[in-house]
RNA sequence: GGCGACGUGGCCAAGUGGUAAGGCAGAGGCCUGCAAAGCCUUUACCCCCGGUUCGAAUCCGGGCGUCGCCUCCA
């Protein structure tokens, strides 16, 4: 398995540290607001990256934080008139919700800032024991950046490329403008922990690397966020781990291209967003990630409602060849033709070590998607070929095979199995007669007049019957082997 | 200004040395009583200029353009 490894801009061979198994962490959200779709493809994209590697046979351990303690929770909080608690606390709650209805995995830990103080406190004191941070006057705590010699390497950038835009704000104590905050003294009303330097709280940066090593232990395999993370923040959550520890922070660092919409980075600065939860509001997740996984990870992707539309309906042929092989096997007849099924189970297995080849070459979805379409295109000419007379194996072997790749990439098909509504009863009462209580045997009895009626060239009850279907919802499907009732 | 990435058909996009995957949209055709679904066909000077090579979208140099980071940001 290759990755392409930020760090060092190559693709590298995937070695873990422990034979077996990985390790990674990607940067969790600030809980003032909620998320919007940009943020939502780092994370959809790294449940992929998980999903892939455990499908790979590795055992995954997968952590992410809660930053539940910050300047933007705190002024939200004053805008609000409630605590920063609370913010923190609701913001949370949604994340973790939302998250789940993208149908995004859980982490193994998800340690909260807030919960973690102890830990951090004790990194900063190790920094400062071992001369690479020090205390201002006011109570803030600084890392001192010229005191790592590696500092710039994870985000390839030069100690004095970077003196330029550096400023040292007013009211802040450093020695240089390139130091960051580890620990911020307390101002009135915010919330605070003791601490050696007095009351106050930690720095973004600082989180990270603690809630790491706490829960992974250093170094780490995998150490994955939006590409906006780089710099500063993964540049200094990795100075901090290397010069307290000193034994490496992350092998592989993995970053996400960025969520355009109409060319420009999606931001809550600049207010050209969508939140996830009103793209979910009237689309579906899998249609979202589907749109999400046709192009690289790494790439930047670029947003439209008209391309989410568009992965709307490339999803429902999917669903629908699935649907329309597992219905052919339970309705097979006759002989099947034995080349056409050789050709049908061929087609899969290339398809699926296409795949395969794909997700190993750096995650490459949009490569590993295009092998699945081209399969769903030789599905359907194998059902209009085959007819009635469908091989039940080589069918079921690739249906599976289809559904099985869209579930290692985390896109739910839609409901296959939707049981037809109870109120096509009283549609079968009044047209065939049909006074039972079984759905599938009423839609059998409505289906079987209309076949009765086109072969009596009877258009106008064949369109009838059509007709009242399409008013509750339903479609009549007309496939090579026989026709059958759908939802539309 | 510094650093980095990118520029492939109407839109999106994979492909990093051997002659252009796939999706969406459009058009035409097949099938169908009509439709739906499905299938087939259909459009590429791979941003421009130069170089390396038997051969380049793919490597090198230059140009133009776009985006990101350098400040909170997934």
């Amino acid at each position: 398995m290759k990755i392409y490894n930020s760090k060092t801009h190559k693709k590298e061979e995937f070695r873990p540290i422990e034979e077996g198994k990985v390790r990674m962490y990607v940067c969790g959200p600030t809980v003032y607001d909620n998320i919007h779709i940009g943020n939502a493809r780092t994370f959809i994209s790294f449940d992929v990256i998980r999903r892939w590697l455990v499908a790979a046979g590795y055992e995954v351990t997968f952590a992410q934080n809660l930053t539940d303690v910050d300047d933007k929770i705190i002024n939200r909080a004053n805008e609000q008139g409630r605590t920063a608690a609370e913010v923190a606390e609701e913001f949370s709650r949604k994340f973790i919700d939302i998250m789940r209805a993208a149908n995004v995995m859980d982490p193994d830990v998800r340690p909260r800032a807030t919960k973690e103080i102890g830990p951090m406190i004790g990194m900063i004191k190790t920094l400062i024991e071992g001369g690479y941070a020090y205390a201002a006057d006011n109570g803030d705590v600084y890392f001192s950046v010229r005191s790592d010699p590696s500092y710039g390497e994870v985000s390839g950038r030069k100690i004095d490329d970077l003196m330029v835009g550096a400023r040292i704000a007013a009211g802040e104590a450093k020695r240089d403008p390139l130091d960051f905050a580890l620990w911020k003294a307390a101002k009135p009303g915010e919330p605070s922990w003791p601490s050696p330097w007095g009351q106050g709280r930690p720095g973004w940066h600082t989180e990270c690397a603690a809630m790491v090593h706490r829960y992974l232990g250093t170094p780490i395999d995998i150490h994955g966020g939006g590409s906006d993370l780089a710099f500063p923040h993964h540049e200094n959550e990795c100075a901090q781990a290397t010069c307290a520890w000193h034994e490496g922070f992350a092998n592989t660092w993995m970053h996400t291209g960025m969520l355009l919409v109409d060319g420009e980075k999606m931001s809550k600065s600049l207010g050209n967003f969508f939140t996830l939860e009103e793209v979910l509001r009237d689309h579906s997740a899998a249609a979202l990630r589907l749109l999400m996984l046709q192009t690289h990870y790494r790439s930047p992707l670029d947003f439209s409602w008209e391309r989410l539309e568009g992965a709307e309906n490339s999803l429902a042929r999917i669903a629908g060849t699935v649907k329309n092989l597992k219905w052919a096997v339970t309705h097979a007849e006759g002989a099947a033709d034995a080349e056409l099924a050789a050709g049908l189970v061929s087609a899969t297995e290339r398809a699926s070590a296409e795949f395969e080849a794909c997700m190993n070459d750096d995650f490459n979805t949009a490569g590993a998607l295009a092998a699945y379409f081209q399969l769903v295109t030789e599905a359907n000419t194998y059902l209009d070929q085959a007819g009635s007379a469908v091989d039940e194996e080589a069918a079921t072997v690739c249906a599976v095979s289809i559904a099985g790749a869209l579930a290692i990439l985390g896109v739910k098909l839609p409901e296959i199995e939707e049981p037809l509504p109870v109120g096509l009863l009283g549609v079968a009462a009044g047209l065939v007669g049909y006074t039972g209580d079984d759905v599938d045997e009423a839609a059998e009895k409505i289906l079987a007049a209309r076949a009765e009626a086109r072969a009596a060239k009877d258009w106008a009850r064949a369109d009838a019957i059509r007709d009242q279907l399409r008013d509750m919802g339903l479609a009549i499907e007309d496939t090579a082997a026989g026709s059958r009732i759908k939802h539309a």
